[in-house]
DNA sequence: CGGCTGAATCGAATCGATTCGACAACTGTC
DNA sequence: GACAGTTGTCGAATCGATTCGATTCAGCCG
């Protein structure tokens, strides 16, 4: 123990963390400590015997690699961090679902969900119990979570008016996973039925606001790579059986889809209209400007990192939900002739 | 305490960790856990008793937004977190360098530096202390830090090369950030006398090994915007005085300075030859076939998780350093006529 | 000079597990 | 039937701080 070194026991944790003590005895604690090599408390006593870390856990439910590769992702991380403050670290914790993962047994105060399904139930379930304050960013909802979101079902279904109000009948769609198999395929009624993802299934379904039966493909990620491979099966028909408008529910594949037409010779808005998701600022599509949706991602971020503050805090704290707005760009355009 | 319920003390333990235990004495015990909504031993005081957290602390210096919009960066940790596995998780801190951080009150086992510079010297410092294991990827050397690199000098040495065999005399450079200052400006000696940052010097060493004296810019942070503007300030002068290639010290700065050539009405590599670092797959980027070295992002984050683990485990560890490869695309040429 | 106040310091309890050594009961073996 | 060898349980010590209440001592007032 360092303490012996100096003189007293507890009084070195007062010298270290500020209470009132005379200057020399602290300088004394101090100079002992510099002797033997002792450099503050040990966090892990620390936060046993104050129940607080200062560690906010935030749960990911796909590899790091493909969550943030998604801009939107990344720009809450980031909200989340400039909210917390360098005084709290970012616990980043991948969860598959079922194993038994760390977020049993990693040491935090409070989870942020990023986008994550009821396949964590049973993780929630745990740390309920350990009453650990929790967050939800575009996550399902769940008693007891706080939920911070846009509102994903009315901003699609405005986009949907849009493009119908430019007269378009023939129209399909490229979603985001809707279960957490990420595997490209047709939107089939089974796969919505059994979509877990909360974020892809409202956006759809604002679109069926308009456009009940539309199809299309569910995209296995948010990358124009993904965007692409849709916009390839979904273009290639004949022209009077491809659809004259797409819908894709993020920018990433919206960029995907227009590079997917083009690289067919068709024009954009021209020949099909491609609306996106997220007013995301995209790397190279600079002679586009897209129709989209704009929402304020670095803001659910802050959201959710004030909530957890609020929630650690014993302040009440609530669900929030953000409003986003409808930019309409020059990727859409009234129906080809 | 949760064990005074099923009967024993200690027992308990065995229970949930799976030691020795009757299957009689294990089932009592679970089922007063249920009964008492105990759900597994406390990390905290696991922690502080085992000494061990499971906890790996990633360290940057910049915001999270513009350290992993990087490719490269997000990539590395992408590895990072695949070879730590979910039995780990990944505890994210922003290091300005100065103020008391996280760094220093965190619980973690282990720490991996991302391309960090030696302003945390002092943190650095007390982790040797406290005897925590550290590996840094493209930072600054330290002593009983492990470094995971690559060969940034040779590598944008040959990149020189190729430049200089193609017959380009005027040449210039747009350089990563050399010090923590985020600000745009031209390279100056005083600049590179205090340059902080390894990889960034490094390369533009590498690079004056074959242009002794080698100028440009220095961008703010690796992005196509930042490249962007260095581009047009570099390319904005008449055709005889223009550089007529241009080494970038990352794709995204490639990708902007290609950008600005063709919106000043310059063809590269007809007018300018562009030439960048890293190997990402850069969205948008399809009608070029960028120039560039190709280094192993991944791998290298994976290098620094095996590292951790065996520091971690007591095997040996030793430096890792990756070779990377000089990807000859379409956006190099000869000089223009 | 007694009594009171306030600051500085210390002891002991506590946080919630893990772990080691001791002990008891039980299994085989000769 | 005794003894060695397992197994399963339990008590107590430990991890390294924080924190509460008590104590000491100096200074001050009446």
């Amino acid at each position: 123990m360092a303490k012996l070194a100096g003189v007293s026991g507890s009084t070195a944790s007062l010298a270290f963390s500020g209470g009132s003590i005379s200057p020399a005895t602290r300088e004394r604690v101090m100079a002992a400590a510099r002797e033997l090599n002792y450099s503050g408390p040990d966090p892990r006593a620390r936060s046993l015997r104050q129940g607080r870390s200062g560690i906010v856990g935030v749960i990911i439910e796909d590899r790091v690699l493909n969550s943030f590769r998604d801009p939107m992702t990344l720009a809450a991380l980031d909200g989340i961090s400039q909210e917390l403050g360098e005084g709290s670290g970012l616990l980043l914790l991948t969860a598959t679902g079922d194993g038994e993962s760390t977020i049993q047994s990693a040491v935090f105060d409070a989870a942020i969900f990023m986008g994550c399904s009821p396949h964590l139930a049973r993780s929630i379930e745990i740390m309920r119990q350990r009453s650990v304050p929790m967050v939800a960013i575009e996550g399902q909802a769940f008693e007891g979570v706080l939920a911070v979101s846009i509102d994903n079902r009315e901003a699609s279904a405005s986009l949907a008016r849009l493009v119908r109000d430019l007269g378009h009948r023939r129209v399909a769609t490229v979603t985001l996973p809707l279960t957490s198999v990420r595997e490209r395929g047709p939107v089939t009624p089974e796969l919505v039925g059994a979509a877990t993802t909360a974020v892809s299934l409202d956006r759809l379904e604002g679109a069926r606001e308009v456009y009940p039966e539309l199809g299309g493909i569910v995209a296995a990620g948010s990358s124009s790579d993904e965007g692409f491979a849709a916009g390839l099966a979904l273009l290639s028909g004949a022209a009077d059986a491809r659809p004259t408008a797409i819908i894709a529910q993020s920018d990433l594949l919206a960029v995907g889809v227009i590079r997917a037409a083009e690289s067919l010779g068709l024009g954009v808005p021209a020949d099909v209209t491609v609306v996106g998701f997220d007013g995301a600022r995209i790397e190279g599509l600079t002679d586009h400007d897209l129709t989209t949706i704009r929402q304020p991602a670095t803001e659910k971020g802050r959201a959710a990192g004030r909530a957890v503050t609020d929630l650690l805090a014993g302040t009440p704290a609530f669900d929030v939900s953000f409003t986003s707005v409808l930019h309409v760009g020059s990727t859409s355009g009234p129906v080809p002739a």
